[in-house]
DNA sequence: CTCTGGCGTATGGTATACCACAGAAAACGA
DNA sequence: TCGTTTTCTGTGGTATACCATACGCCAGAG
């Protein structure tokens, strides 16, 4: 039975569920849904078999996975990974500048002397990653970079709100990064952001996010524009 | 294949546990929570019962309304209905003014003539419920209003984001409309930003909107600050 | 050979039974 | 009487069985 697997120290408030839950989040944002078109669907039963766990916990995963638009569940169809259309990666993008910006905002104005430091500190610390093309490395600094500004606002649900947008462009985010100089632009940037932090001025401060943010989206639009048109057709099946 | 009829795309998605999360949803956003301390304690098979189904679907409905936070499922001890804290009040409202300046903001470089002609009309049309301190029916222009101007973004996501922030306060907008002279104070500010929306002026859309939703922010800060100082204890079912 | 219609299978939806733990009440000892 | 331990009950967590439907397959008619 699946009660003895070492794996589970069984602390409080740890569930069967929320083990899945992020386990499954995390292979799917892994995995490269923009490839082909094959093998989205995702077989309970044979997922639960796979876990060694029954699909009721499995099923309350898939659940959440469904809210938070990673999987759509089809009723008597079968679970499929969500491939995001175009047009819904460059909504999530301009509603990541939407926190991120109103993030910097309140940073510039509420966040400690430490934090700021801090997050010049891990700045200068990964800009070298950049230009030795470690893209792999610099996309996760800058990630962490975001999450360290949407932190510094003080308002936790800011961060969470971006966290859910995240877990949608990990794999965006570093394709974008390899193309064209994006990712030493990015690196100056970042200067310039932290500069208006420093000199705690929210106006420039949130300017600069947004503006930097929407780069991203430009980029992707122009960039994408006709790389994948069947992406469009992601909430439909018709054909 | 049977592509052309518009016949039955009806039946077909329909299934327990959405009736059921809706239904659940409406009945929570509609109870007062924030009356006294009691009965936020949601029983599963009661509550099953009630409804005549079992409690698997309901479980998924209520796993669907825990991500919602909504409600708060604490593993072996219970479903709970989440009073919101006064912090975590004040997030959503600083979240929703970052979500609307951002729509404010396309808004004003992409919608229609049309439509910004619409948001006058609708602005023009219940501004003298404010007058006649017909609360009720204003708060729920209000909202209309706010929601316009989300879709007039042409971003769905943000739409839908603010959406389920306005599920969390329906209670709290109306109460603090009937506060001072926030109601007519909001007529004007919602004529500037029409203005600002005609005038096409995306940065001064933005800042209108922004301040507009930050001014509830702090009204709500300091009026209630020490009306509900139990709020804070939203979190922490311990008492 | 093609088309049609019934049937079988696979899959998600639902119901139900059982389990493990939390918390309170009761029983016991000091 | 008070503190500790035990048990008992209620709750959510999990497993399993069954149901209804979508879809493919194949037989049979034309």
């Amino acid at each position: 039975m699946a009660g003895r697997l070492p794996l589970k120290p069984i602390a409080t408030n740890f569930t069967l569920k929320d083990h899945i839950y992020e386990t499954l989040r995390d292979a799917i944002t892994k995995m490269n849904i923009y490839d082909d078109g094959a093998d989205l669907r995702l077989d309970e039963r044979s997922i639960a078999e796979q876990f060694r766990i029954s699909r009721t916990p499995l099923r309350e995963a898939l659940a959440r996975l469904e809210k938070d638009g990673l999987v759509s569940i089809a009723p008597r169809k079968g679970v499929f990974v969500v491939r995001k259309s175009l047009t819904e990666i460059l909504e999530m993008i301009v509603a990541w500048a939407a926190l991120e910006s109103m993030a910097a905002r309140l940073a510039a104005s509420d966040a400690s002397e430490g934090e700021i430091r801090q997050l010049r500190k891990h700045a200068m610390r990964h800009s070298e990653s950049s230009a030795r093309a470690d893209l792999g490395e610099y996309s996760d600094a800058n990630i962490r970079f975001h999450q360290m500004i949407l932190k510094m606002s003080g308002r936790k649900l800011l961060a969470d709100m971006a966290e859910g947008l995240f877990v949608h462009m990990h794999a965006i985010r570093r394709r974008a990064l390899g193309e064209g100089d994006r990712a030493s632009r990015s690196v100056v940037d970042h200067m310039s952001i932290i500069e208006a932090l420093e000199a705690r001025d929210p106006d420039f401060a949130e300017k600069l996010v947004r503006e930097h943010t929407m780069r991203l989206h430009d980029h992707v639009a122009h960039t994408w524009a006709r790389l994948e048109p069947i992406a469009e057709s992601g909430s439909q099946p018709g054909v």
